[in-house]
DNA sequence: CTGTGCCTC
DNA sequence: GAGGCACAG
């Protein structure tokens, strides 16, 4: 499976932003705040591997793909310190930290698209300051979403993992897509925005629960609960999400990737083979 | 930037 | 009704 190197973890570590300091102690460098489980694809911020570009956010992390014009996955850290009260921004834009060249998406490559400019990390996942909710609106951090699934199903998903943190715990999240075409409320595209945005197939989430202030991954447990959710990119109207839940392993098969690759192997096999059947509220 | 609409809880 | 997701002009 995938792995990133020593030096490339070291190089990550520096470039957080919002890493919490650790022991300098600590014999094995520590990961960038959000990418805690690992880095699934090995994205690197290399702008020679342009279908898998690491973007290292204080708010988030990303791989990003520039030949579809989406992200591969977006990974993020929800905890009580990132809920606050700043307002919804609203301001979709480009993001210009992309690497010069690249074509930046803009918030009209989406527009009479019959798709919604899906966030991945969600706006009110990050309401800690006015800066930190409008960064959830640069484009790199959206994906062309069928309307009915963004409105209804995903959003109550995110809904749940803030009620699961009003509840005590803190969650470690990854979303990602696969697959190319969807129906949105103008019907089936493959792509938008004459071929340069790719429309997914499938949308997927993977939510990790630990108690609050057990931020440690070596925490992770056989009996931790984790959420995995593959939903289709159709504006039908679907059933609530937790009947599209799966396991990590089922999502790993689709993508590719190496997911909590952080998680003690023993620990990792038991929680990636089982499908949550948790409450969904 | 303002106004409007739909949905879930 | 409040909060969350958007859209159009």
């Amino acid at each position: 499976m995938t792995r990133f190197s020593v030096p490339a973890l070291l190089l990550l570590g520096f470039l957080a932003v919002s890493c919490g300091d650790e022991n300098e102690a600590t014999p094995t460098p520590a990961l960038p705040e959000h990418l805690t489980l690992g880095n699934p694809s090995g994205a690197a911020a290399d702008p020679a591997q342009p279908t898998n570009y690491l973007l290292l956010k204080s708010q988030y992390a990303l791989s990003y793909h520039r030949d579809k014009g989406i992200p591969n996955w977006v990974s993020w850290h929800l905890s009580p310190e990132w809920l606050g009260t700043a307002a919804r921004q609203d301001d979709f834009r480009a993001d210009a930290t992309l690497p010069a060249g690249w074509y930046q998406v803009s918030t009209s490559s989406y527009t009479g698209s019959g798709f919604d400019r899906g966030h991945n990390c969600p706006s009110a996942d990050r309401t800690r300051t006015v800066a930190d909710n409008s960064a959830t609106f640069l484009m790199t951090n959206m994906i062309p979403q069928a309307p009915n699934n963004n409105q209804r199903t995903w959003a109550t998903l995110e809904s749940y993992c803030r009620t699961l943190v009003d509840e005590g715990n803190e969650l470690y999240i990854l979303m990602g897509n696969y697959g190319k075409g969807g129906s949105g409320s103008n019907g089936y595209q493959t792509t938008i925005d004459n071929g340069r945005v790719t429309v997914p197939q499938r949308i997927w989430k993977v939510i990790v629960v630990l108690p609050q202030g057990s931020d440690d991954v070596l925490r992770i447990s056989s009996s931790t609960r984790v959420i995995a959710v593959d939903t289709p990119n159709d504006n039908a109207q679907l059933p609530s999400w937790g009947s599209y839940r799966t396991s990590v392993d089922a999502i790993e098969q689709a993508t590719g990737y190496d997911i909590l690759s952080q998680v003690a192997p023993a620990v990792q096999a038991t929680l990636e083979a089982r499908v949550d059947n948790g409450p969904t509220q």
